[in-house]
DNA sequence: TAGAATGTTTAGTAAAAATTGAACATACAG
DNA sequence: CTGTATGTTCAATTTTTACTAAACATTCTA
């Protein structure tokens, strides 16, 4: 069977592809990855729509989701109107930046949601309120509050320690440690 | 105004539900988690479904949800058959439930279908495929399922280090330290 | 200028996920 | 056992999200 190695690619894309549909991302565009992850050479659009089985302007979507996460480039060669696409192989760099673009966009806005609650409680305590009921709601969301705070600092912190090498920690922990007891 | 509290509440609710949806969550779960979080006594399923403006097939959905990442618990009353609800507010906790509970699942899988993506392509190079190629994709596989269980260790570890309080690692970054340097 | 090769946008469609509502199950009271 | 109050399940529906295909834009050649 001259195709086993186009199975295993297969299989590896499709694989690739639950993973990022679990992460919220399309299918396609785990499976976009992939594709170019396993390709020597870097590929153009139309080898991403050949090889993913995706329209044009799909691919185009994807191709630009995946380059804003900076998990994959762009190449462009002179006397040459193709775009060419490689796959981002560090994958603390790829973690990473998708961590700080999740936390600029979506979780600052948590933030702000929550602080916004919390002005608003504040404001209705002064107005005419429960006072009980208005206290114990400024309670938990300061509460909340405080949390989100504390996981600002911790992402924070995450991408700050990339400048020493975050990888370098897990490799502390990978000799002889195999699996951590689950299962 | 009289209402300006429930306002706040409202505001609060929406805004956990964004969080909930954006982290791949049901937005009316992470609507459910809030209406419980802010109520200052236990709710009822039918207290959700009004709170919520859901249905009871829903509401009974997302507590089921809830109460298995242990972001909610159920309390039974004797002499009462209805269940109640009450949010956990250990933030920290559930968090670390959520990771633990998609480490063991999807996370899994994740690390078992680059396992077997690497074992089909060792077969087919001894097998007839093109031997440059095969390599190609060998190590790239082989590099991603490094990372996976680089990956893996972290989590292990992080879920490790609950026992020492990891809320109290975070008590270390927040005198202090405001925002870490973001828009 | 036209024509070819490429990439992007978008209106409409297809697919997937969430939600409803009603049937069903269970437990208790009388 | 019957009726009532509760919780659950699931087929059908609604809502959301992803994708296609075609029009459009851009850039290069000549």
């Amino acid at each position: 069977m001259p195709d086993s190695l186009a199975d295993a690619r297969e299989h590896f894309i499709q694989g690739l592809s639950r993973i990022a549909h679990f992460w919220g991302f399309p299918k396609a565009m785990g499976a976009t990855y992939a594709a170019i992850y396993l390709s020597p050479e870097p590929l153009t659009l139309d080898d991403i729509c050949r090889l993913v089985e995706v329209s044009k302007g799909a691919a185009s979507t994807h191709v630009r989701s995946l380059e804003r996460l900076q998990t994959i480039h762009k190449i462009l060669r002179v006397g040459d109107r193709k775009d060419y696409y490689r796959a981002e192989t560090d994958f603390w760099k790829i973690v990473k930046g998708i961590l700080r673009q999740r936390e600029q966009h979506e979780f600052d806005r948590a933030l702000k949601s929550v602080d916004e609650s919390l002005e608003m409680v504040r404001t209705a305590r002064s107005q005419d309120a429960d006072p009980a009921v208005a206290s114990f709601h400024e309670e938990r969301m300061m509460a909340l509050q405080r949390f989100f705070h504390s996981l600002d600092s911790l992402v924070g912190m995450i991408l700050a320690l990339d400048e020493f090498r975050v990888g370098s920690i897990t490799a502390l922990l990978k000799p002889g440690n195999g699996k951590n007891g689950k299962g």
